[in-house]
DNA sequence: GCGCTAAGGGAACCCGAGTCCCGATACGGG
DNA sequence: CCCGTATCGGGACTCGGGTTCCCTTAGCGC
């Protein structure tokens, strides 16, 4: 019953990183340019350069390649701005957003992530992670702010950062509308409003 | 180079009805049941006791399939609160939502469509549409409060439903925190705070 | 270096999704 | 009510994703 070592734990060095940064490499060209449905592990062996049979052995299913892909993109966290004022700090956060899910690789890249979390619940997980260390980081513009007395306390910081995205995110899913800077601003603008209310 | 009529459009009645009817059920089960990855018009046509060929001829691809099914639901439209004031009214349309959300197979259904519109343009485009009904279905709300002088004039009666759901997808999808009543009451009064703050 | 063994890779195999062909069925206009 | 044809449906076929087997390569502990 004792459950085998993942495939690569052991070892990890040498031709297995490589395999698995060549594969990471193949898997994130293709979800940009063909979405996630189009993840054949066959394909991604053959453009990768490596064993289909070593595909399949480690990652499996097009879910579990995706959740890897994940972490790997979670462990490359970006500095948050720190312009001293919330209102830029939030702006800031919500232009980087547009900027990130309009440029044409990774727009695509984060619609086939979150099509995969849908589809997997390895994905879903990995993809929580993710916007869970993204939230952290940036929450430090809240927790600063409430400090130099811009906002109420009892602010929760996270909440804050999330009202900043979420509507973006609502018009690249479910609205289709188009994600402009204006838009940034506005969804800048409504969370630090909500915020200043003291909603929450 | 005249492209053939759509195959179900020229005898849409009787047997074709029928047949549509029991394609989309078993979709619809499916996608609840298993996600728009399992998604497979051989199996569907096994469990919709149709031919394999049919499914293939009407529909061709998961994601139009996925499309098709949005349309009829689109079609089916709820009426919108009128309570007499936004609080309420913005609240019971947050509760609507998680309730929808966390409804074990409208949840489900609901995150398999929009998988199958981020794996296909075609199901994009019915997803758009059917939330822009649902949108334009409650943005009466916010039109009657500003009439009433419970909002300021130049308030985007869309925008503001559109920032009550926002968080709440943002949790199902990108976090994967909980929707309870608790966030949907919080969704309702951040978004209320904004617009009453003039924003937009 | 040396050897043990984890990990990779080639090749044959299987099975079922997707396609094609053609006859059966039943709308719906007259 | 009847005919023309749109649509359905069965069955054979193909093709490639996914699996299995087994040999080769190369980490890494000593």
């Amino acid at each position: 019953m004792a459950t085998a070592p993942q495939p690569g734990s052991i070892r990890p060095g040498g031709r297995t990183a490589r395999v698995r940064e060549a594969v990471l490499q193949a898997a994130g060209d293709t979800l940009a340019e063909k979405g996630f449905d189009a993840l054949d592990l066959a394909e991604i062996a053959r453009t990768a350069g490596v064993g289909k049979t070593t595909v399949y052995r480690r990652w499996g299913t097009p879910g579990a390649l995706a959740a890897d892909l994940l972490d790997h993109m979670a462990e490359q966290s970006l500095p948050r701005a720190r312009t001293g004022s919330v209102d830029k700090d939030l702006q800031e956060n919500a232009r980087l957003v547009v900027k990130t899910l309009t440029d044409p690789r990774q727009g695509h890249l984060f619609k086939a992530l979150i099509a995969a979390s849908l589809c997997n619940e390895q994905a879903a997980q990995a993809l929580h992670r993710f916007y869970a260390v993204r939230i952290d980081e940036w929450a430090g513009c809240v927790t600063d702010a409430v400090e130099r007395g811009e906002l109420p306390h009892g602010t929760d910081p996270r909440r804050v950062i999330v009202n900043v995205s979420a509507p973006l995110y609502y018009a690249l899913l479910n609205t289709g509308e188009a994600l402009t800077d204006e838009a940034a601003d506005r969804a800048a603008a409504t969370a630090l409003a909500a915020a200043r209310a003291g909603v929450g």
